[in-house]
RNA sequence: GGGGCUGUAGCUCAGCUGGAUAGAGCGACGGUUUCCUAAACCGUAGGUCGUGGGUUCGAGUCCCGCCAGCCCCGCCA
């Protein structure tokens, strides 16, 4: 309904201006808003739409609100391509303009929306005809090598391949980066217990399985908290990796790959593409971002350490707080290679990505650390002009004792054993009613259904809520099969399924579709929101907009599914309600795709 | 000490440029099945929106103070 509350607005737009132009001089108009302040209306039986201007315009025009509402009113009334659209508008309350569709209005909208495959969302365009669309990359997931997956990847991963599905959907040109972290001082500590505990891995090819990574990590961990010798062990090693040692590096590689092979189960569980670009795809590129700051003027040696000083930003006493470029052993660190990104990201082919937009999907901890880091880019020009970066931060998982899930030593829920209780626990469920309802079911269809429904559970709990609060991590929460949560919308779908199986086709042509009842009203209204739903979801980068909407599309289903019968209608009212149900199955299962939870046919 | 985020029903959370009587879900209590999958639907109860000011015709939403929780704060990422 984006085109058509577009054009009302317009419409009222004109309206306003004349009913201002009534009351005063030409020369004073320039100084009030011409907003009329449409949004769709705060209950549905105010109508589809309201318009609030003529409550804010009562000062500055010194009449009553009700009367420029009146006003206002009257000119649309006389407006013969709004009354084409809307029933005559009321006014209520302190001086609110009520405005409901036209039914045939509603209905026409509605047969667009059956013939079109993309559900009424346009694609993007860009703002100049002789300009390619527009690239965004998606940096997001990002786990470490060498360790495991956990709750807090689980986040990055899937609300920004949920980001990256929408901006995919709307035609952008995505790039979804997996920023790795395989390069860095834990790589001393790994490659020197590596050494020790298996030298005969760095001489053949998959010599070994290094196993459990996480207790790998963890033993590495130890041995450098605990063992000086190996401390200084472990900062030789990457003075070696970092200079190229090939012995190093082979020994790097080993447990690159293995982790990668790692990740890769998990992804390809969830369904996650990405393209792999872990940090030390930069390393030739860290010089590069020290002599460009230096250039550029901006670089300052501070207690030996090379840092840009931040503006804006300060510390205790009150001094400006450092991004520290260069470490006083020479070492680069995280900063660097975060800067060492962006600008590769934002520079042009073949030395670059000439991205219009870079989305960082990472913990709101991380956000002064990107703030920081956005600043110094800022000023050494690497982000073009039209360009834009933005931190998309989420808020940290915690256990249900409302303390943060560790991560760094131990005590971490694995991702792989997390997943695996959704499913297992889904099956569990699935199981029990089946012997309940007294269905029999293959093999294959528990095991297909229970995967489906356990993932889909654990991805919507996770990006139906609003990202930036703190997500409380519960095992029964997430799996409950109540409620706002994924089987909620599954079996939504499974229900209209169920009525095409049952013979349900459309008998009449979509001229011949009429309506009247209420639930099949309300059904259709939330369905014609889904363009609209994907502009906010595009605009402010929140998936729980969208798992909102499709909950609630799912309960308008569920209460018209409930009241009204379909098959054992007469047509006109038969094809018609088929019509509804065809709509509310593509637009829930392309929703759903766009959240990356797959759909079924029967559950 | 400085900075950031959060504080809405017993619990978990929505609340879109400030707008009409603050909404869901779970849990609790009560009802609905000759009918397309009851993993559903209908109803009842439950709120000084942390707190005190301010701006405004109008504040959960904006501004300031305070309280509480969590996170971050120069050579880890």
């Amino acid at each position: 309904m984006l085109s058509l509350s577009n054009s009302i607005e317009k419409m009222l737009r004109i309206a306003l201006k004349r009913v201002c132009l009534e009351v005063v001089e030409d020369s004073d108009i320039v100084g009030l808003s011409l907003d009329p302040q449409l949004v769709t209306a705060s209950k549905k039986e105010f109508g589809d739409f309201q318009a609030n201007c003529a409550l804010s315009l009562a000062k500055p025009l010194k009449k009553p609100p009700r009367e420029i509402a009146f006003a206002i009113v009257e000119k649309l009334q006389r407006d013969d391509s709004f009354l084409d659209l809307c029933e005559p508008p009321s006014i209520a309350g302190p001086g609110f303009i009520n405005i409901r569709l036209r039914t045939k209005c509603l209905i026409s909208e509605f047969i667009d929306r059956l013939e079109d495959k993309r559900l009424g969302v346009p694609f993007v365009e860009s703002k100049e005809s002789d300009k390619p669309i527009p690239s965004v990359i998606i940096d997001f997931s990002s786990p470490n090598i060498a360790k495991e997956m956990h709750v807090g990847h689980l986040r990055s991963t899937i609300i920004g391949d949920s980001i990256a599905r929408v901006l995919e959907f709307r035609g952008y040109s995505v790039l979804r980066l997996n920023h790795v972290g395989d390069w860095g001082t834990q790589f001393g500590m790994l490659i020197t217990h590596l050494k020790e505990v298996a030298p005969n891995a760095l001489e053949k090819v998959n010599a070994i399985d290094l196993g459990d990574l996480v207790a790998f990590y963890r033993e590495a961990k130890q041995r450098f908290d605990n063992d000086l010798a190996f401390q200084k062990a472990s900062r030789d090693e990457v003075v070696k990796l970092q200079s190229g040692n090939s012995l190093s590096l082979k020994a790097w590689k080993l447990l690159c790959d293995q982790s990668r092979k790692e990740f890769q189960k998990i992804y390809d569980l969830l369904d996650i593409n990405l393209t792999e670009r872990g940090e030390s795809f930069y390393n030739s590129y860290l010089q590069g971002v020290i002599d460009d700051l230096n250039d550029s003027g901006l670089l300052v040696l501070d207690d030996g350490a090379k840092c840009v000083f931040l503006q804006g930003v300060t510390g205790k006493d009150g001094k400006p707080l450092p991004v520290i470029v260069q470490k006083s052993d020479g070492g680069f660190n995280y900063s660097t290679t975060d800067l060492a990104a962006i600008r590769y990201r934002f520079s042009s082919p073949p030395d670059g990505d000439g991205a219009s937009s870079v989305i960082y999907v990472t913990d709101a901890g991380q956000a002064d650390h990107f703030l920081g880091v956005f600043q110094v880019a800022q000023r050494a020009n690497w982000i073009p002009p039209d360009a834009h970066v933005e931190h998309v931060p989420f808020g940290l998982v915690q256990g249900e004792d409302g303390k943060k899930l560790k991560t760094r030593s131990g005590d971490t829920v694995r991702l792989r054993d997390l997943l695996e209780q959704a499913v297992t626990r889904a099956e569990i469920d699935l199981r029990e009613r089946l012997k309940n309802e007294g269905r029999d079911e293959d093999e294959p269809f528990i095991k297909n259904v229970s995967q489906t429904v356990g993932l889909a559970a654990v991805k919507y709990a996770d990006l139906s809520q609003n990202r930036i609060t703190n997500y409380q991590f519960s095992f029964d929460k997430m799996l409950s099969l109540q409620g706002n949560t994924a089987p909620y919308l599954l079996y939504a779908l499974v229900r209209i399924s169920g009525i095409y199986r049952k013979g349900g086709a459309s008998t009449l042509p979509v001229t011949q579709i009429q309506f009247t009842e209420p639930q099949e009203w309300n059904l259709l209204r939330d369905l014609l929101k889904f363009d609209e739903v994907i502009f906010v979801v595009e605009n402010e980068l929140l998936p729980n907009r969208l798992c909102n909407y499709l909950f609630e599309l799912s309960q308008a289903f569920n209460r018209f599914y409930d009241q009204v019968p379909v098959l054992k209608a007469q047509d006109p009212q038969r094809s018609s309600r088929l019509a509804l149900c065809r709509l509310t199955a593509d637009t829930l299962s392309q929703g759903m795709g766009l959240l990356g939870i797959p759909t079924l046919e029967r559950m």
